[in-house]
DNA sequence: GAGAATTAGTAGGATGTCCGACTATTTGGT
DNA sequence: ACCAAATAGTCGGACATCCTACTAATTCTC
């Protein structure tokens, strides 16, 4: 979960310039790699912090998320995978833990004897609701950011992102609509 | 490793719209929060696909390049996790591969019986350098993004850092100078 | 239509990360 | 000095993620 606390005052200026006397050559690049590797430490542990309330943690509220927007709550496994971009062996796990705690259930695809739906329950729908609440408490994880400031984040972010082509018209690629 | 093709061309300003249904509290924080987590699995994927070609991860990368800015290219692990931002269980992890991989040693602290030194080996040294300049290669795997919007990023995820008492002077915070 | 190619899901294995617990040492307080 | 408290490192357990491989079923192709 990250060290919330840890007010390294050691500077980092100083590396910069350790670096400097190496010459590196993408300083830029390497600034905001470091950058983003740490700041997604710090949200996410913030964030699964905050789930841990509801024995979750961010993989599974995104299921759970992605589940709750799909017609009949429902959605085959591999169908899955690609709305969370994650590998298929990742989604049968998260699927298993989410089972196991009684928020979704696997039924066999009707219509395709290989697939399997994965389906909200009652509970997981209700858990869904409470951990939502929580997280929009702590606001994601973002701290005390400004609105306007996040807004800047999530549209550098969107390069990032677009350069491995994903769609970046917003920032929710978890939760797009899904044809499932 | 993330896909990093998938060009989910559906629309994610549709899932603004989904949320906005049920009505979302903070919505600026969900689309940073939800971005960042996206960019950096794709950033990570990148440099460790990169680092994949020196039997490295991205962790390990890290903890080499340490070590290297270290007197005596030498530092105790428990200064490591610290410096890393990472648990104590995490640094034993990583440097139990990297011992196994002949990069690092192991040593009894000359001072302190309980403290375990972890140094640099010669070829610790050379593999670092060759993997740093795979990373540099790919940008660190930022792509093509131009060096200014890379400020700019840096700068946005400085907030994010900020507010959970990181120094955020510039964005290293792996590479600081250590007192180790 | 029948076999080839593709797709869905899972099992097993490797890594990384955290937490709690435990041992060995060092520090600190009385 | 001596015992309590803090520190260093490791082990085992729980998860998340990837990869490879394998089975079952569907789709495609000739």
């Amino acid at each position: 979960m990250a060290k919330e606390q840890t007010s390294e005052l050691d500077l980092i200026g100083e590396t910069r310039r350790n670096w400097g006397e190496r010459g590196i050559r993408e300083p830029e690049a390497m600034a905001a790699a470091t950058s983003l590797a740490r700041a997604q430490q710090v949200v996410l542990g913030r964030i699964n912090q905050a789930l841990g309330e509801y024995s979750l943690t961010f993989s599974r509220y995104e299921a759970l998320a992605l589940l709750s927007f799909a017609r009949n709550e429902s959605m085959g496994m591999a169908r899955m995978g690609e709305r969370l971009q994650v590998h298929p062996t990742s989604v049968t796990s998260t699927i298993d833990r989410l089972e196991r705690d009684g928020l979704v259930i696997r039924s066999p695809h009707p219509d395709d004897r290989r697939a399997t739906l994965a389906t909200l329950t009652d509970n997981g729908r209700e858990v869904l609701t409470a951990a939502t609440a929580a997280l929009e408490d702590i606001r994601w994880g973002m701290g005390e950011i400004a609105d306007g400031d996040l807004s800047n984040l999530t549209v550098n972010l969107a390069h990032v992102r677009a350069s491995a082509g994903d769609n970046t018209d917003d920032s929710l690629p978890i939760f797009t609509k899904g044809t499932s």
